[in-house]
DNA sequence: CTGCCGCTTTGATCCATGTCAATACGATAT
DNA sequence: ATATCGTATTGACATGGATCAAAGCGGCAG
């Protein structure tokens, strides 16, 4: 809601200047695809040195965003994909109505903006939920390029199809699951991709509210916060706040292949 | 689960013959791209007839596929899509307990497989509701050709990401949707989808059983039979058995925008 | 410090949908 | 016809999660 640009909740590990001039050094630095750490994750996987550079020239800019801004917004004509470098964001979508949904949770790696490419036009928002960069890819360019580099062509394929089967996953979730399962297989999915970025498998930060949570889960808030509530009463969790550590992830990963039912 | 080729119960409108040889002269015929009623549907929207010269000779091979057969099963390596020509499937996906849950409904003119792109094995199981036929693409070479046919890359694209928002807007139904609302999105989707291939948009015969639908919508069965009665008393559609009219589609819209909560 | 605000937790109650069970229906086989 | 089988409808009851409401907590501004 609050789009003044001045984040109502510090987060510790990115800061940011409150006006204009950069004084980290390091984002100053252009660094390309072919220096990103972020290879693997990505659609740079198994290029060459000059499918590479020619990456690197497409991938010209960078955006960065603050906490709560809008990286693109539902109805925005779509013309680039977007590559989280850093930060946290959720997409989600808003129905005439008034209910919404959060669709996705991405972290660095990850692509934003596929859903644009079909209609021309974004049919999600998403918004940054801590101080974050990324990379902007025309889309235009994708394809041309991908048209030369066969290694680039099939890593996007394979980007999109990964998010089809997500997707899939995510409709099992809702279609199947109650709400502590739910919980659990969204803990347990946020640590693996956390430990898959060379963080703690058993200890992060949520960026998002129980809300936020409830919300991609199909659950109201306070059905979150009880399932939290009860995940430490068991001892499979330590929760405070937004900062969680998993302390019995076997436990959580026994709900979900037996439910109580 | 019958797998033995005899369809437990015959549909009217798609007999097939119990042995080999082929009654049906069309079906004998081969029928390429260039000639195929799904222009517009499929991969071939837009494409020169040079282009769609290629695209035949690449779309070789055909399928045909009995009531209640596999076109294919989760786990299976992935080699190539399929456009349906004919007939109805159904993709869905078998958890380890035992739950499982109808992901989509696929007519004439839509692609399966995409889910086996990202890991080189299927992630979902593909039924036909009905006797059906398939156009087979091997996926190496449709990459191939879609690097020569910038037309054909974009078709695919597209495709691929409406998939993505087909997702997102089954999410915001499972996620916040009541029964009913999620009932008459589903007919309301159907009819829309017969339409758009010429047939009558208040008048249909539905594939899938009560369960199957239920699956696909979070509910369970009975829950879909009493909305269906709900809908008949109300006098929204007329209902027997699995053949469907459409009385009153704007009342259905309605229930969609304005959900009792 | 004090007060405010957004977020979270917890409790009490309600209701939509699930569960269980009986019956009906339509198609096919005998 | 009659039996059978899968599917669909309907009723009675149980329950998980939603709803409504009240504190609690932590960060920030003044």
């Amino acid at each position: 809601m609050d789009q003044s640009g001045r984040p109502a909740e510090r987060e510790r590990e990115t800061e940011l200047p409150n006006k204009s001039v950069v004084p980290i050094s390091l984002a100053s630095v252009k660094l390309a695809c072919s220096q990103c750490s972020l290879h693997e994750l990505c659609l740079s996987e198994g290029l060459s040195k000059e499918e590479l550079a020619k990456l690197d020239s497409l991938v010209g800019a960078r955006r960065k965003l603050r906490r709560q801004q809008n990286l693109y917004r539902a109805g925005e004509p779509f013309e680039a994909l977007y590559a989280v470098r850093t930060g946290f964001f959720k997409t989600d979508i808003l129905l005439e109505d008034g209910r919404d949904q959060v669709t996705g949770f991405q972290m660095a790696g990850e692509i934003l903006g596929m859903d644009g490419i079909g209609t021309e036009v974004h049919s999600c928002n998403a918004v940054a939920l801590e101080d974050s960069e990324v990379c902007v890819i025309p889309f235009a360019q994708l394809e041309q390029l991908s048209r030369e580099i066969q290694a680039l062509q099939h890593n996007f394929h394979k980007v999109m199809s990964r998010e089809l089967v997500r997707d899939q996953g995510l409709m099992m979730l809702l279609g199947t699951m109650r709400a502590e399962e739910r919980l659990a297989a969204f803990l347990l999915n946020m640590s693996q991709r956390f430990t898959s970025r060379g963080y703690s498998p058993a200890e992060f930060h949520l960026r998002m509210t129980r809300e936020e949570i409830g919300s991609y889960l199909g659950l109201k808030l306070e059905t979150v916060s009880r399932a939290f509530s009860r995940f430490q009463e068991e001892g499979y969790i330590a929760v405070q706040q937004k900062h969680i550590r998993l302390l019995d992830a076997a436990g959580l990963k026994k709900l979900l292949k037996h439910p109580p039912r």
